[in-house]
DNA sequence: CGGACCTTTGACCGCGGTCAACCTATGTGG
DNA sequence: CCACATAGGTTGACCGCGGTCAAAGGTCCG
C-alpha cells in the first residue's frame, strides 16, 4: 500500500510568498519541509477536523475550499469562516492540549499542508524567520476575524452581500486570479449562515444587484461589472480621510 | 521627575494564573520582568493605542476596563471587544512593522503591562515554556473572537443580550470576583454597538429581563437572580450532547 | 428521464430600528 | 443649598427591513 503522503516541496510552491515559509533563508526550508505533511485530497463535505477533535496540527489550503463552522446548543451551525488557497486553518490549535473549538469541511476536493504544532514550535525556537513568520500569519488571521465583526456588525443585508463579495474578490485577486470573475465555491445556505441572514435574502440581494448591473450571476458563477459602484455600497461618503 | 515605570513584580502579581508567566520555571520569570513596561494608570477615554500606531506591542489589562474598536469608512465606529483583567490586546502586533488595526481606550482608569514584540520573540526562542504559553493565550484570544461571531450571527435581540451578560459573568467569575453581581463598566452605546443593535433596544431587552425576575439592573449594576433562566434562553433545548 | 437539491420569486408579518419625549444621575456655578 | 445644564438611560408609537412560509424554476446527479 502506498504511503497517504505526497512529497512535499515547499521551493515551488506556487503560494511560497503566502505560506510559513516565506522569509525563511535557502538551507532552513527543508527543514521545515521534513515536519509538513501533505495528505490525500479531501473530497467535498468530507471533514478536514472536527469540534471534539484533540488538536495537534496547523493547515494550509493547498488547493481547493474550505468552510468552518462551530456546532451551538441548538444542533444548528454557525459558519465562522471560508478559507481559500494560502490561508491558515486550524489555529484554535495554538492551546496545545485541548480541543478543536470549530469544524472544518471541504467545499470541493481539496488539498492541504499540514503541520504539527508540537513539531512546528520546537522549529520555531530554533529558526527565529519561522517564529516571525508564524506571528505574521497569526496576525493576520487575527486582523480577517476582526474584520468578519464589523462586517456581521450594523450593517444591513446589502452592505453584508456587497462586503462578502468584495472580500471573496480581493482574496482571489491576492492569488492572482481575477478579481471580476470567479466562482463561488459554496452555496447560497453557507453565505446566508455567515453573513446572518437567510437564503432568501441573499438570493435577493444577488438578485437586485444583478438588476442594476453590477453583478452578473450565472448560480455560482460571479462577474462583476462595475466594482466602484460595489464599493460606494459599503462606503457611501469616501471622505479623503482614509485615502493613503 | 520620576520614570513613568512602576517594578514589575510577575510572582505577586494575583493574574500570573493567566498571563504570559504561567507555566515559567521560577528562575526564567526575571527575565521575562525585565522586559516588561508597566506604565502610568491610563484614565477613562484615554487612548492605548490608536489605529493609525505603529504596533510595537501587546499589552495585559493589570486592572480596569478597556474597548476596543475599528473606524469604519463612514467615520462610525464598531466595537470589536471588551477587556477585563488579564485579558491581552494588541494581537494585531504579531504582525510587526505595520499598524494597529483597530482602536483601543479605557473605559475607566486602568492600567497594563506592555510586553514589547521584538523583545518577546527573540525571549520566546531561548525559553520554550513561554512560546507555548504565549500560543496558548494567542489561541484563546482566537477562540473568544470565534464566539464573538456566533454571538453576532443568527440570534435575536433578547439571545445577544443575555450572552452578553453571561459572557461578562463567567469572565468576572474566572478573575475570582462574583459571577451574579456585578458592574457593567460601559455605556449602553458600546454594549449595543457592540452587539449590532441599538440603545433602545438593549435597554428595552434588559427591561423585559428585569420585568421577569431573572436580573435586576440599577443603571450599571448588575444582578443576576435566575442564572439558569438566563442560560435556558440562549440554549432553549439543552440536549445531553454537550453535557460534558 | 426522474428525483434530489439548490436557487429564485412572491406575499405576508413581526422584530427591531427610528424618532421623540421623558426620566435619572452627576457636575457646576451662583 | 438649590437652579440649571448635560449626558446617559428608559419608555412609547410607528414603520420598514428582512424573516417566514410557500411555490415554482434550474441544475446536476444517476
Amino acid at each position: 500500500m502506498e504511503s497517504i503522503f505526497q512529497k512535499v516541496d515547499c521551493v515551488n510552491c506556487k503560494l511560497s510568498g503566502v505560506c510559513l515559509p516565506y522569509g525563511l533563508k535557502r538551507d532552513d526550508i527543508p527543514k521545515l519541509e521534513t515536519i509538513v505533511k501533505r495528505k490525500r485530497p479531501i473530497k467535498a463535505d468530507e471533514y478536514l477536523y472536527r469540534q471534539e477533535d484533540q488538536c495537534t496540527s496547523l493547515f494550509v489550503v493547498k488547493s481547493g475550499s474550505f468552510r468552518s463552522f462551530i456546532w451551538n446548543v441548538n444542533g444548528g451551525e454557525q459558519t465562522i469562516g471560508f478559507y481559500l488557497p494560502g490561508e491558515i486553518m486550524g489555529l484554535d490549535a495554538l492551546r496545545q492540549q485541548s480541543k478543536y473549538h470549530c469544524t472544518t469541511i471541504a467545499l470541493e476536493t481539496a488539498s492541504v499542508c499540514e503541520f504539527p504544532m508540537a513539531r512546528l514550535n520546537e522549529l520555531c525556537g530554533k529558526i527565529p524567520k519561522l517564529q516571525m513568520q508564524l506571528m505574521c500569519v497569526i496576525g493576520s488571521h487575527i486582523v480577517s476575524e476582526q474584520n468578519n465583526i464589523v462586517l456581521l456588525g450594523n450593517r444591513s443585508a446589502t452592505e453584508k452581500v456587497v462586503t462578502f463579495l468584495l472580500m471573496i474578490s480581493s482574496r482571489y485577486n491576492a492569488l492572482g486570479y481575477s478579481s471580476t470573475e470567479f466562482n463561488l465555491t459554496m452555496p447560497r445556505h453557507d453565505i446566508a449562515n455567515f453573513l446572518g441572514l437567510t437564503i432568501e435574502t441573499v438570493s435577493r440581494q444577488l438578485g437586485c444587484l444583478t438588476k442594476s448591473g453590477a453583478i452578473t450571476i450565472k448560480h455560482r458563477g460571479v462577474q462583476i461589472n462595475d466594482m466602484d459602484k460595489l464599493k460606494n455600497i459599503v462606503e457611501p461618503c469616501l471622505t479623503k480621510r482614509f485615502t493613503s
